[in-house]
DNA sequence: CTTGAATTGAGGTGCGCACGTCAATATGAC
DNA sequence: GTCATATTGACGTGCGCACCTCAATTCAAG
């Protein structure tokens, strides 16, 4: 069987009492206790029953992702596998909600973080871009302890929160080397097509593109960014106008996670099927367009994977353990067809 | 407050105890009882407690690995996979252990099969080559009431055990395609290395492999599988002799998953880095030769993730639980030296 | 209506731990 | 030595459920 309390108790040589002072971190026990308890926790190798401890605290854990309010197909997605955590998790006492607000607000954001009460919410995985105002939102949050997970987005300059989502430099280069490769040496220019150029992410992608290119394929020649700003109109026009002034275009690269709309505009006036085109992120799109052909490769980060491993990180900040890092790890997925 | 059993048996009429029968399929109930317990559950949410439910039942899982005798890198990253795993679920009443034992010998896998003693082993993940003598020691182990999981191997002819593992033909249609794009419409031969042709794994991916080079990539020539064996002396010998006959090789495919051996003796004797290389799975070696240059792309399915999701499923099979199936599946990863 | 079987309810116990109260001791300062 | 404070132990309760026993009730067949 299993050593319990009670057989560490009588190991250490104390009581249950103080058994459980020194495994919940109680106050009035002697340095000397605290010893030979933890002495006696390696001994017999004690481990507290999970389900015991579960149990008998009858806590339960609340947990919040906190989305951006406008988006395309990978938002949905991303949604979707909350909803799924959500039902699948129902049963752990972990309740799991989530709100979208207009991230690029940095104010609002701000603001609605401050406004979270620490009575209903034990963690926060956040989906927003940096900014100073939301690096001290989330400050502030972390010295209410309310946990905070930053969500595929922003991983610089809070190292107190934890980051779920790829090295977006990795990223960017593994799309710079697929571009190059694919290309077979084939001179030409590169369209590089982002949401915004203002996050972290597109920069950070952006520069491993960049560096790759550089570095090993000299024939290509990476065209500045093309922002779209998310709106459909403005996103065409610009395209439009670029591929009307630029010949002799090779490789489409689009670093933002909606590939939908740009580049249903670059194939509206061009054909997709003899460039090399990487995209990123899974949707039901990028599926379909890997099937005909339009696309070559998506870089992918598994959304699902990223919620779970989320909720996970925050569940384990909750019970002050930390995560176990290998599983958190969320790999920097390369698709084509003959993978999906 | 959560509903509790308690709650449950008021909303539905009748006393804990009847309550308690239909949830753990007791008989001694009538089908009225049991539509009624059911029909409560639906109308106030019930959902049970597992931390309570595992107090109660106390009981612990006990879980068994059974692996090749034999193996390189790959075979001991699933090693420390098993053993971190271990490590991390101590604390959950599960058990993990593993065991190494020569799966060739059909006849020795299905007696050491028929061996386990059900009040030790709860489950038990096989990775073992498919055989008419495995396959009915599984069946029977499953007839005792043994979860089977047939690991990273052997998909076929037994719905009834689970897989885990990647579709085999998609991981070699998967090569295929990159080793096509990568050799960039340059006509040449493609060598083919498999430490045997006998398992259903090397089948389906030298399979896939091929559908893909026949369907699109006719510039390119596979050559017969060489087989290894997984004996150094004799792999050198019939890869020296087959590099002796054949000129203009334009790529080299490794489908086995131990790529360390095959791969230095065809280095010692052409230069690789002017090959379109790709092997399969991840380990020290195949990382370093993405470093530098020797393999330019790995095919791998993630280790820690199929340990993981083995032992997820035999818990979900022994509480009689579906498994979630889309945390269960195992990716088909492209590495490059990028995405690492 | 009787009888036997099937069904139901009441109630108790224990799983391993958290958390609280109160009395008993130990420790230190003076 | 005395007193205040710090530490310790004994003990009880409850978390939600599984599992067991025994008596009470219902049901169907004859």
């Amino acid at each position: 069987m299993r050593p319990t309390a009670k057989d560490l108790a009588e190991a250490a040589g104390v009581s249950l009492a103080t058994v459980d002072r020194v495994l919940n971190d109680r106050p009035h026990v002697s340095k000397k206790a605290i010893r030979s308890v933890n002495e006696a926790i390696e001994r017999i190798g004690f481990i507290r029953n999970p389900a015991a401890v579960s149990l008998a605290r009858n806590k339960s854990y609340r947990f919040r992702f906190v989305f951006p309010k406008s988006g395309d197909l990978y938002l949905r997605e991303l949604l979707e596998r909350v909803e799924e955590s959500k039902g699948a998790l129902k049963g752990d006492l972990i309740d799991i909600d989530y709100i979208q607000i207009p991230v690029d607000d940095a104010h609002g954001v701000a603001k609605y973080l401050a406004g979270i009460d620490g009575h209903e919410v034990d963690g926060v995985a956040l989906m927003a871009p940096e900014s100073p105002q939301v690096r001290d939102a989330v400050a502030r949050l972390l010295e209410r302890n309310i946990k905070v997970v930053q969500f595929l987005s922003g991983q610089e300059k809070l190292p107190e929160a934890d980051f779920v989502g790829v090295d977006n430099f990795a990223a960017g280069a593994t799309a710079g080397k697929l571009i190059g490769r694919l290309t077979c040496r084939t001179p030409g220019k590169v369209m590089v097509v982002a949401e915004t150029m203002q996050s972290m992410d597109s920069i950070q992608r952006r520069h491993g593109f960049d560096t790759i290119m550089n570095e090993q394929f000299p024939h290509l020649t990476p065209l500045p960014s093309i922002e779209t700003h998310a709106d459909e109109r403005r996103g065409k026009e610009v395209i439009a106008r670029v591929l009307g002034n630029q010949a002799n275009i090779a490789a489409v690269y689009v670093l933002s996670s909606e590939a939908r709309m740009p580049l249903t505009a670059i194939g509206a006036n061009i054909d997709l099927t003899n460039l090399a085109v990487v995209v990123h992120e899974r949707t039901p799109f990028t599926e379909e367009a890997l099937r005909d052909d339009r696309v070559d490769a998506v870089i992918a980060q598994d959304p699902g994977h990223a919620v779970r491993s989320a909720i996970r990180i925050m569940r384990a900040r909750t019970d002050a353990r930390e995560p176990l890092a290998a599983q958190e790890r969320i790999r920097i997925e390369i698709l084509l067809r003959e993978n999906l």
